[in-house]
DNA sequence: AGACTCGTTGACTGGCGAGTCAACGTGACT
DNA sequence: AGTCACGTTGACTCGCCAGTCAACGAGTCT
């Protein structure tokens, strides 16, 4: 079951999971045959059957691969003591946005064929998609509670304003509806933050005036 | 072609429009069958086809029609020169989330099956959604004319964040993510445009100790 | 060399469901 | 009564594609 790393041979089910990530986000879920994944894969079509049950289940097992690594990332974010809400919250966009930059794929098929399609699969999904607003909330409670963030805001709240921003922030990417260049996957990072924290209004305290 | 109101006929077209409205929202767009569709209608299968090409036309008709409604009162709203920025969002906000309010399966049915699988469609969809995130940046902006809003955010970027927000907060009521009860939706309104704005930070000026 | 394992192959099938079409009913106009 | 228009019907077709399966062959062990 588990690959032989270390022999020349190609880990098949890899081949054929990086190439469904390839043709979902090509053609999209609905819109792709499982016998042009086998074919970008090089590979038997009978083959995809052997490793996989169904079509569904290879979206399925690249959805959760993916978003277990992000969970993983923001509970470890979470844990560094040494930073400061703003930056815990820097820290998870820059996370979500450097996932997008090195597989725009795959956070394509995530975002467009997952997120939004949760109840079309099992209730799996959306467990584990509320892990990671919890995860977020987690990070905005503790900042609510030393007084850092404002209270009447509940956690959650601000949780799914920031994750919102952020997953609007890919989808324009996504759909070229924003620039998706390098400049501008840095500039978004700083700047969704503040956005989040800081507000669209100038404030009487420090709003810096960087003047462009 | 126009529908003879008036007489006691009824608009099976409509009808077809309204059971496809449950029955996308019910079983998913991919999901179901044109048979669904007409059955829910109580109609015959081949008049589907009378008035529309095809099923995903159905979907198209659905979104467009909900569409532009939106988009007029997003341009009427951004017209009141009486309201300040914060007051426009928070009209814009009322006005979306009344929307799911009012009719939640079609909402859920165009966030869900349609804004996110937006390149599946022909670009036609990509149009009127960027018109939406223009409009809203249209009010973001002339707020960071006037001073209100931080010029080093975009205001393109400002709508983004706002609408993304909303969408997310849409998103958690569909899934029963979050509570979706009356009171909650009054409450969004006014904390998603907080958040915009204010951000979630506690600041100098005037943050409300709302406690609680 | 025989036998067994197991990753791999790709032609094949089964059925599902989108879209077609010929026919029917009804109302209007002559 | 004739006929034309058109909304309506639902059984039927037909292509597509998810999923199956029998066979192959390269290892490995005896």
């Amino acid at each position: 079951m588990a690959a032989t790393a270390g022999t020349g041979a190609v880990d098949k089910r890899r081949l054929i999971l990086d190439a469904a990530i390839t043709v979902f986000a090509r053609q999209g879920f609905h819109h792709c045959r499982v016998s042009d994944v086998a074919d970008e894969a090089g590979v038997a079509y009978g083959l995809v059957y052997h490793y996989f049950d169904s079509k569904e289940e290879i979206l399925n097992e690249l959805f959760l691969e993916r978003w277990q690594i992000m969970l993983d990332a923001i509970t470890a974010i979470d844990r560094r003591d040494e930073l400061g809400p703003r930056e815990k919250l820097h820290e998870v966009a820059s996370f979500i946005i450097d996932s997008y930059r090195h597989e725009p794929d795959l956070m394509k098929v995530i975002i467009v064929e997952v997120t939004r399609a949760a109840n079309s699969f099992g209730r799996l999904h959306l467990q584990k998609i509320r892990e990671a607003y919890d995860e977020i909330a987690q990070i905005v409670e503790s900042a609510r509670r030393d007084g850092t963030f404002k209270r009447d805001i509940s956690a959650q709240f601000g949780a799914m304003c920031f994750y919102g921003a952020i997953e609007q922030l890919l989808s324009a990417w996504i759909f070229d509806l924003l620039p998706a260049t390098e400049d501008e996957f840095e500039r978004a990072k700083t700047l969704v933050v503040e956005a989040t924290c800081g507000g669209l209004e100038v404030s009487a305290s420090g709003a810096p005036a960087v003047s462009g």
